[in-house]
Order: C-alpha cells, then structure tokens, then sequence
DNA sequence: GTTGTAATTATACAAAATTATAATTTATTC
DNA sequence: GAATAAATTATAATTTTGTATAATTACAAC
C-alpha cells in the first residue's frame, strides 16, 4: 500500500533511449525513500522498484547503499551550500550593513525554497533533520562535509551586525537557529495536529516571515 | 568495539534471584542502542547482548521489536510529561503571574534534568530528537500520545502571559520552541565541533539559561 | 557486418535478523 | 517433597536484505 510501483513493463537492456537518465531516476526515488524511512529503515529493493529499474543497476552506478545514501545527500547539499554564500554575497554588497533579519533569512531562504520546489526538496529538507538526529559518526563527517563552512561564515557576519554580543554565544544560538528551522521545516505539514489546528489557515510564505522574526528576537537577545 | 558485552557469564534459567529486573536491564541497554542506531538501525540481537539476555526473553516480555521501542518511549514519556505539569503548577501557585522565562524554564527542566541524570537520560533525550525526525505514521502517534496533552496547556499558560500575542502566533512559536530545545539537547555534545571549539567552555548550567533567554526572546517577540 | 562496450535485467548467494518452539531450571505452594 | 508455574536458555525455521555474477540487449565504431 505504501509504495507505489512506478513502473510495471520491465526496460529491455542495452543502451539507454537518448534522455532518460536512469541515474537520476534513481536518485530521486532514494531520496524520497530514505527521506520517508530513514537510512537503515530502507530497502535497496523498494528503490529499484519504484525507480522502475532491476537492483543491480544500482549497484552497479552506485557500488553500494551507502554510497548512494551519500550520493543523495551531495547533489542537493553543494547547492544549498552555495546558494547560502550567494545570498550572503548579495547581502554585504548593499550600501547600508545587513540587518539582523535579513542575514537570518538569507540563510533560510534556500531551505526554503527547496522545500518549496516540489516533492523531491522537501523529501531532502527531511532527510537533512534526520540526519541531523543521527548521533552515528559517518553522518556527522557527511553533515560536516556539507554545511559547516557556510555556518562559520554566517557567524561571522552576524558578529559584525550583534557586537554587544560575545561570539560564543552567537556560535551558540546561531546552533539553536539549525535547529529550529530543520525542526520547523520538517515537521510543518504537521505542525496543525500539533496545535489543534490552530494554525492551519497561516498561509506558508508568511511563516517563513514568522520564523525569520522569532529567530531574530533570539538571537539579537540581550546577554543575562 | 562499538557493542560492549556487558555480561559474560549466561544466567541460569529459571525464576530471578530477587532484585534482579531482566525486564528492566532489557529497556534500560535497549534505549540506549536505540538512541544510538535508532528504530530500524538497531538489532535486537544487540539489545539482548548488551544485557546479558538470551534473544528469546526479550520476545516474552515485550511481544516484539516495535512493542519494545514503544515500551521505552512510554516509560520515561510519561514522567516527562508529569513533571512538567508539576512544574506549571508551582509556578502557578505562586502570588504573582508567570514570567515568560519561567515558563519555559518550567517546560525545559524536566528534559534537563533528565539528560543530567546519566547516560540513560541522555540516551533517552536523543531519542525522542530521533522520533521527532521520524515522519512514519506510528512515531507520530507515539508522540502525540506521550507529549501533546502538556504542550496545549503550556499554549494556555503562556497565551495569558503574552496577551498582545495573538495564539496562532504563540501555538507556532512553541513548535519552534519545541524543536529549538530538542536539537539542542541532542547536538549539544558534538556542538563544539560546529562552531570551532568556540563554546567548550560555558557550562553546561549556564547553557540551559542561554537557551531560555533565547527562547523567550523569540517567543514574545512582538507580531509584524 | 563483426566486434566491443555500456547499460540493464534475471537469477543466485550468503549473511543477518526477526520470529518461533522446545527444553531447562528455579522458586513457590500445598 | 511433588507439582505447578514462571523465567530463562538453546536451538531452529523463516524471512529479509545486501551483495554478487552471469546473461542479454542495443548502440557505435571500425
């Protein structure tokens, strides 16, 4: 019931039909599914049958599952990565210094609009919260390898824009603020149960503007 | 290396000698495994090994893996949840009407303490950042058996507290809180890798003060 | 057109892991 | 002290799952 077969007539071997990039087919179908189950929760096989493909193809474009997971992980994240050094690019090239809120959404923005992008963004977003809960040592090689330089450069300027407040602590919040978006982005389809559907008719652009301006208050919060 | 044998020597069957709780060293190793690999990463194998205890004894009490997991959540779910309710109604009772830091140092403490109280709590606290990150439709039922009840009512207390602000406003602002802490409390060991050693050393006391101050900055942040 | 190579499938293997069953020991009760 | 029931182990059966190999097809180049 739960996994749907996307593709019933099995492809003939041979070379592939100019345009159908098994490869990515792949790749979406894994993302959707470890985003969904988690790493050990899933199956090499479900992959291959919603991608349509036989088991062997993966291993043999992939070598492994792991290697796929990390594969997964890699394409989306450089471009996230990047997109946050864009963004801050942009920002510090205005006349007037960046406020607090806009470099806190700057850094969001992306997230944002990946999640924003379809299906497959937001399987991703999910798959970033959950690897954010896995304590295991190659997930953290694989979180650092993607997303820490983008943060040490963050700190930095959101030093520049709060010189009341010791760096330290910026470091600190600016890891409260990691977790309140993968959190927040993750879990916002089901915020509404949450809460007794209280926030349901919140339209989604405007949260982000919320969550913008409660990190904001946070970080910018006066030391003791 | 990972898996550490904590017993040796097999137990002879038969009725236990008094005092000693197989029922309990079972949940005790099995949080922990399952704070570390998580619900599909962790073997009951291991689970059995780490306490010393043939496989077979964990399917006698506790049926199967799943009834497992669900059981070590409940265990401790519902003494979080109690001493929060503990906490509002001390707070209450005093003279004057809550602080907003108060209240959501009330809502905190249990979570700390327990995390201080040893490497069980600890495992336990990443544990529920692992359920949180779970999209299955079990885990969401599981948290929402153990913890929404108390949420709501911290929504109510708070809403009295912050009456300029409207209660969408304040239901969302508490998931992010929700979230914020979570992570916290979970990443907050590997949180010096992050930010280049640069908080190593705060104590850990005074952290859960930066993460209130934090907190209710953002939570009584005033609305557009 | 024959040959070679890349992509893909069909099938098989082997390890791991959950579930199941039967045997064994100990305490308790009558 | 015999009987009964509970707790525990030893062992087995079955299912799952990742990995591996061999066979097949199609395209391209010479």
């Amino acid at each position: 019931m739960s996994q749907t077969n996307h593709r019933t007539v099995p492809r003939k071997p041979g070379r592939p039909k100019e345009g159908e990039d098994l490869r990515y087919v792949i790749l979406d179908e894994a993302e959707l599914a470890f985003a969904e189950h988690g790493f050990a929760g899933t199956r090499v096989r479900d992959i291959a049958m919603l991608a349509g493909v036989n088991q062997a193809l993966i291993r043999y474009y992939f070598g492994s599952k792991q290697e796929l997971f990390d594969e997964v992980l890699r394409r989306r994240g450089s471009d996230i990565s990047g997109a946050r050094h864009v963004q801050l690019d942009r920002l510090l090239a205005l006349p007037d210094p960046p406020s607090v809120s806009q470099i806190i959404r700057a850094y969001l923005q992306p997230q944002w609009d990946m999640k924003q992008s379809g299906p497959n963004g937001a399987a991703f977003v999910r798959l970033q919260a959950r690897l954010h809960a896995e304590p295991e040592a190659h997930a953290l090689r694989l979180r650092s390898e993607v997303y820490d330089a983008s943060v040490k450069r963050y700190i930095q300027v959101l030093s520049d824009a709060l010189p009341e407040i010791p760096r330290e602590t910026i470091s600190m919040r600016m890891a409260f603020l990691v977790g309140t978006y993968l959190f927040m982005l993750n879990d916002l389809g089901r915020l509404n149960d949450l809460t007794d559907g209280q926030i349901g008719d919140i339209a989604q652009d405007e949260m982000l503007g919320q969550l913008v301006r409660f990190l904001a208050a946070g970080l910018a919060a006066p030391v003791s």
